[in-house]
DNA sequence: CGGTCCCGCCAGGTC
DNA sequence: GACCTGGCGGGACCG
């Protein structure tokens, strides 16, 4: 994968990923569904070493989408340590760096719900940085005593107040907080995490996520929020869509790091492109910002993308930039697509050997900063740089 | 026809 | 009461 900084007169300097190989950041997102091309633009966007602060009407406004979409946006990026919600229509930016940190955090939640099956801790201290918090999922199912063990077992752990004797009622919005994008992306991880499997398709992760004997309706409205979700984590190489070997349902096998019991998950080559569903909003010439609405600019609703390449130029478009040879290379290179690029299995081997730690390392890395904000995604830059040197990412 | 996922309604929360 | 958030699911699109 390639870090690219286009500079352009006048401007900041913007900040591509991408490589020549399907599973890079922008190759994905511009074969992929019209809300990667939002996701990656949004990266391109703020993922820049003079950007603070994220503004949700700014993002709407600079990517041309709704509002509404942006919130689907930040809520996965949160979730995954990418953003912190600092206000109201206001977040930090942390950036890819934050990642590793974020993972290292679910993968440990994980495991102390397996560990603790019988005795829930009661400590969950800060779980700030990946997210709010984490409710249990009980309630969704007065019905639904078959709520997968594993999900209601860690969630009940990630909740200080969910004590074995606790009415089996809360406050909606809590509620409401179980069912968000952000808290299904951090389970749907934590599925990949603790399971033994290699690969999982969106209905068994809703079926695990949900547990069984939910109305179909219930079931569908996951695998719906699944979609989305699996979406993003394609474009950050953290999955990868792959076919079931005994059906012809897809699935998503994971390519990052902390496994339960081993290091790394190594990827396989990518077999084909994925298809182009559809390509509303793509234009990203729409910058009318009118609140819950899009204007006609999404004119071309219901096409589907011709190829990437179109959408590649039209993002080129839209930065100003049609030449690549504009492009100055930025300052670092993530490991992910370099496996991927390479194919090397030498080189995955060794990667795979010094893997284990990397959470070790994204946990201890504390250098001294001045300017809290700056510093924390300094940090997690650093953290990324790190890991990525080593192969670990 | 089933897999995808766009789209925006609207309920709940916050200011 | 206005505005912010974001769950939700109808239904369009596509292979």
């Amino acid at each position: 994968m390639f870090c690219w900084t286009i500079s352009k007169r006048d401007e900041a300097p913007l900040t591509l990923y991408a490589s020549r190989n399907r599973y890079s950041f922008l190759e994905v997102d511009l074969a992929g569904p019209p809300w990667c091309v939002w996701f990656a633009s949004f990266v391109a966007l703020y993922d820049r070493e003079d950007v603070e602060s994220v503004g949700l009407d700014d993002a709407a406004r600079r990517l041309g989408v709704e509002r509404r979409r942006i919130y689907d946006i930040v809520n996965v990026l949160e979730s995954i340590g990418m953003l912190v919600r600092r206000a109201k229509n206001r977040y930090t930016w942390i950036g890819f760096g934050g990642v590793p940190a974020a993972l290292a955090k679910l993968k440990e939640m994980s495991l102390r719900a397996v560990s603790s099956v019988a005795s829930p801790s009661l400590d969950e201290t800060s779980a700030a940085n990946v997210s709010d918090d984490e409710d249990d999922d009980k309630l969704d199912d007065a019905e639904g005593d078959a709520e997968s063990e594993k999900l209601s077992l860690s969630q009940s752990i990630d909740n200080p107040s969910d004590k074995p004797d606790a009415p089996p009622c809360k406050l909606r919005s809590e509620h409401r907080k179980e069912k968000s994008l952000g808290l299904l992306t951090q389970n749907f991880v934590k599925l990949f995490l603790t399971m033994e499997i290699e690969t999982i398709s969106l209905d068994e992760a809703a079926k695990r996520l949900l547990g069984e004997g939910h109305a179909a309706n219930n079931m569908r409205t996951k695998v719906r929020r699944l979609y989305d979700i699996a979406n993003v984590l394609s474009s950050l190489n953290l999955i990868e869509k792959t076919q079931q070997a005994d059906s012809r349902k897809p699935a998503f096998r994971w390519l990052g790091q902390a496994k339960r019991n081993e290091g790394v998950t190594v990827a396989l080559p990518p077999t084909k492109t994925l298809p182009n569903k559809r390509a509303f909003g793509t234009d990203l010439t729409n910058i009318d910002n009118k609140r819950g609405k899009l204007d006609s600019t999404m004119e071309n609703r219901g096409k589907p993308t011709q190829d990437g390449g179109n959408l590649f130029n039209n993002l080129q478009r839209q930065l100003g930039q049609e030449n690549r040879s504009d492009f100055v290379y930025g300052p670092f290179h993530p490991a992910v697509a370099r496996k991927q690029e390479h194919g090397n299995r030498t080189v995955q081997e060794k990667e795979r050997k010094s893997i284990q730690d990397w959470e070790n390392l994204a946990s201890s890395f504390r250098p001294q900063y001045q300017n809290p904000v700056l510093h924390k995604r300094q940090e997690a830059n650093e953290t990324w740089k790190l890991l990525s040197a080593r192969g670990l990412l």
